[in-house]
DNA sequence: CCTGTATATGTTATAACATATCAATTCCGG
DNA sequence: CCGGAATTGATATGTTATAACATATACAGG
């Protein structure tokens, strides 16, 4: 498992309407927080604002690194609590393929009928890593839902990890 | 991730038909290797017969505690390697979601068309652990391909894994 | 304001999953 | 029999995740 380098969520990247939309972001985290009565301590805001500005799903221990440049004594316990605790509110998504995570782009939220709720899908390339989260077309949940049920298995809303290539990998 | 009792396979359990069909894919195992060039060794058969024998998908180290029942010595790397061996062979899979190996039941060799061809799909029962190997249904392929063309992906035949309830679970 | 209770965090250790490395052995074609 | 390739043995380590228990903090109700 390959991955790309990584940057200084504090100092160094992103550009000012990538900071924009972590900013954006982390406002609604905290609005969405508030409306659920759940704390959106620092440490969980932290860890929320580093996969932001990453931009690309990170693993646990990537995590702790970046976040030990504001809180040195971070151990794993600190970043799997706050990603427990983002995945239990729809901030935050596990990629079980590639042992990674990565913020929820609500794309799945709200523009779709109440079956794709909470059933996102994942686009994620071999090749350079991209993931692209992307609300679960209604064809596509009807086949699987479908082709559970012809053996008696009945489905659960877990997102689906697709692996293959990216638009930009497929050429080269 | 609850997982269900082991047996011990030299001993124990199975009936006389679950042995005889552990005795025959062990064969079956043996000439597609002969037939690749590829050597099935002792180490590699132990393995797939634990497999075989256990009816239900196994940790690399829960394997590795019932080979040394035969193997005292045995080490991770032991199991590990016999595992990659078995998967570049086609004769186990790795369910990524659950980091466990179970054996190739065939379903999806010979029987379909070529697109569906090792693109083997899993539907696993989140309350009792019964996994079951089916093959890749045309109009899923299909549905799968599609929506990731319409994000400029291409996918590859990577096993699908469906959690849900199986028929069993379903009715408790 | 204080105090009980639930929630969150700090800290240490360890469980669970997987691979690197290098030496020794085995297999098999020539 | 010889030599190279594949396999195995053995030790160590890397990576991902959780258990266990102590401490701190938030906050509702008296």
């Amino acid at each position: 498992m390959s991955r790309a380098p990584l940057t200084d969520p504090e100092h160094a990247p992103v550009s000012d309407s990538a900071a924009g939309d972590t900013e954006r972001a982390l406002a609604h985290a905290a609005e969405h927080c508030e409306a659920h009565g759940a704390r959106f301590t620092q440490a969980r805001r932290r860890v929320l604002a580093i996969l932001l500005a990453q931009g690309q799903p990170l693993t646990a221990y990537q995590l702790l690194d970046l976040l030990r440049e504001h809180q040195p004594g971070a151990q794993p316990p600190t970043v799997y609590r706050a990603l427990d605790f983002l995945m239990r509110n729809e901030l935050v998504h596990r990629i079980e393929s590639t042992n990674s995570y990565l913020p929820c782009n609500h794309q799945h939220c709200g523009h779709h009928p109440a079956q794709d709720a909470h059933w996102p899908q994942f686009l994620l390339c071999d090749s350079c890593g991209e993931t692209r989260e992307v609300p679960l077309d209604g064809a596509l949940r009807q086949a699987l839902t479908r082709q559970a049920l012809d053996y008696g298995f009945e489905v659960g809303a877990r997102p689906l990890e697709l692996h293959g290539l990216c638009p930009g990998c497929r050429k080269a």
